[in-house]
DNA sequence: TGCACTTACTAAATCGCTTTTCCAGAGATT
DNA sequence: AATCTCTGGAAAAGCGATTTAGTAAGTGCA
């Protein structure tokens, strides 16, 4: 029954027909080391002759052969595989970071395994473990939060944590707000409404402290009442909607609205629409990251674009380096630039003393 | 220098600390015969007592012993890997299925690895087989074309290409031209423009004849000048907006558009809004996918919702079951239904004589 | 007492490849 | 002739598990 059992989950498989090392070899009339050597191109193999070099690898070419991955991988102690963790595989965010980690990865023969944790601690703290026992080379994290000191080099995006070894990637925040504010307040806008993250978004703080750190050096005044969070973990507007929502409800005037990313901006816009809010006449919407469908949005997203591929893609890049190369200096911080795109949800702000109330009126009625 | 080299290329890594069959035995005093079953609960080992097993499983645990993932797989010859291949993974319908493949396969303790080909011939031929170097158990195509015969299970998500097999996870196509025309017949549309995918979409033939089907069946005409085909790989809404703007140039009459996916819907309404339509009010969109931006546009996006996670959660579960019981007999098709979405921007069609505002007059003045 | 079963394990063969060590013969040198 | 140095390649030791085929000791029973 056992056996039975173990026949039936695949053992059965495998028409052990494909070539190996040993069987390519004795074709060869050769031993199994000569072959892999020859092949391996190893140093050791200077002093076979070129024409037995040609017959070996002319025979591995006929017969289409290929290294078994699993012996290969259990010999050498590596596995060319990288883990990579977000929080979620079908968003924006983390898709666009991944697209940027794979091009670099599969062009330097390397491949990865995805593992979405969805902000669950319990997987956040699991699936790295699991990456570990498939012997993955090294591991990025994708906005999740990372205290682990794994015998793996690690690198994150967007994390904020400093972890001995841990290399993270991350936005030039202080620009970042700097950008937005300055654009904001360059159409006139001085009442303006924040969205901060969810606590668990590792963003979420830094981001915050840089908003208030710039806004002072402007001169913009944040009115705690015109400061709300996002809350919940689910991928979509709709927390960007009901913080919209409250945001509203405090009867405070505000012309402008930083959310904290493209999506809850999305939400801001639906709820501000609502009302009768027509954005940008009405007032202007910042989001940030700029992902895909941030230009796809009607009236299309001015948002503070993260170079989302090249994170993904310098995030591989900076592991390999790791990886191949354990004894370099490694920096904790990999920084990179955001930009502004100015789109069609950030306008001039209307004049002074027309704002008032009554849905659609409360706002000023005439513009620049 | 060769050694120098390859211990630069990281073979110098692993404290070669980790607990292993053969510590952990030698520290039981055991053999690791008799620990491997013990550990994996052979039915071999059923004639070992119980207070032995427990010894060796608390031992296990205490040293957090985790068998060699290679040594294992190379011995079973199966890796509990799979192998995914998409257009493109920073994209909404792809992502989707992906998130459905996840689900299942972590919790049937698989995992799987990720290529996108962006519509490459030499990638959708090369990915599958390095992922067969690999020793993958199995491969999920999604909106790939697909013409190998390999020797591990393949399951397709959108494919319809009939090869020896391959089971096909595919929407009813019929019945979701069906509910698209019939809601837009509802809303009284007779002239009604069409977008046809990309000739590489794995899904633009199937989609077009039943739409032709269905149109006939239900006596809506359907005007060659009113059907364009979108052109170009890339996965921006641009492809969508361009085919739009062709309609247009046609000069023909039409109240409603169906489009050929979401991302295509959204250029659409970006053309139509261009020359002063509104929608639904002058024009009606029907997209088609559901993927998640498609609920966050402005004005929300009715759709013809594909069931797209479920059919990754299919497509995996199919390909397990094939893997893990070869001799089940395979059907070759799997079909999953669609469900009309039904958001902002469909409405009804203009009345006779009742044509529009502001700019958007030049279209029909009189209808049905 | 002798024989067959259990019980409780172990030895050893793989899986397929890499890599270090070793070796035999040919030619060169002393 | 004896020694040394290349050449060209082979042997063998792993890597870390799984699994089959035993085996030694103890039990039950006639």
């Amino acid at each position: 029954m056992g056996q039975t059992k173990a026949k039936a989950n695949g053992m059965a498989r495998a028409p052990r027909r494909t070539m190996n090392l040993k069987k390519l070899a004795e074709h060869l009339d050769l031993s199994p080391a000569t072959v892999s050597l020859v092949i391996n191109r190893s140093s050791a193999a200077d002093s076979i002759p070129q024409d037995t070099k040609d017959r070996v690898l002319a025979a591995a070419r006929k017969f289409k052969y290929r290294p078994n991955f699993f012996a290969r991988s259990l010999r050498a102690q590596r596995s060319f595989t990288i883990g990579v963790i977000v929080p979620e595989v079908s968003e924006g965010y983390s898709t666009a970071v991944m697209s940027g980690i794979e091009d670099y990865l599969l062009q330097e023969g390397y491949f990865y395994l995805v593992a979405s944790h969805r902000h669950r601690a319990d997987l956040i703290d699991e699936y790295p473990r699991m990456f570990l026992e498939r012997s993955v080379d090294g591991i990025i994290a994708v906005d999740t939060p990372w205290r682990l000191n794994l015998a793996v080099p690690v690198v994150t995006v967007s994390g904020h944590d400093t972890v001995k070894g841990v290399t993270n990637i991350v936005l030039n925040h202080l620009r970042a707000a700097e950008v937005a504010l300055k654009h904001l307040l360059h159409l006139g806008h001085r009442h303006i409404g924040f969205m901060k993250g969810q606590e668990f978004s590792s963003d979420t703080n830094v981001r915050w402290n840089t908003i208030e750190c710039i806004a002072k050096k402007l001169g913009i005044g944040i009115n705690p009442r015109l400061v709300v969070q996002l809350e919940g973990d689910s991928p979509s507007p709709q927390l960007g909607y009901l913080a919209t929502k409250k945001l509203l409800a405090s009867g405070e005037n505000f012309s402008a609205l930083f959310a904290f990313n493209d999506i809850s901006a999305m939400g801001a816009i639906r709820a501000l629409r609502q009302i009768g809010w027509q954005v940008p006449e009405d007032i202007s919407v910042v989001g940030f990251d700029d992902i895909e469908s941030a230009a796809y949005q009607n009236p299309s997203l001015t948002t503070v674009r993260q170079p989302l591929r090249e994170m993904g893609g310098a995030a591989a890049e900076i592991l390999l380096k790791r990886i191949n190369r354990p004894s370099s200096e490694l920096h904790d911080e990999h920084v990179v630039e955001p930009e502004l795109v100015v789109r069609e949800t950030t306008a001039r702000a209307a004049g002074p003393g027309l704002a008032s109330s009554g849905s659609a009126m409360k706002k000023r009625a005439g513009k620049r």
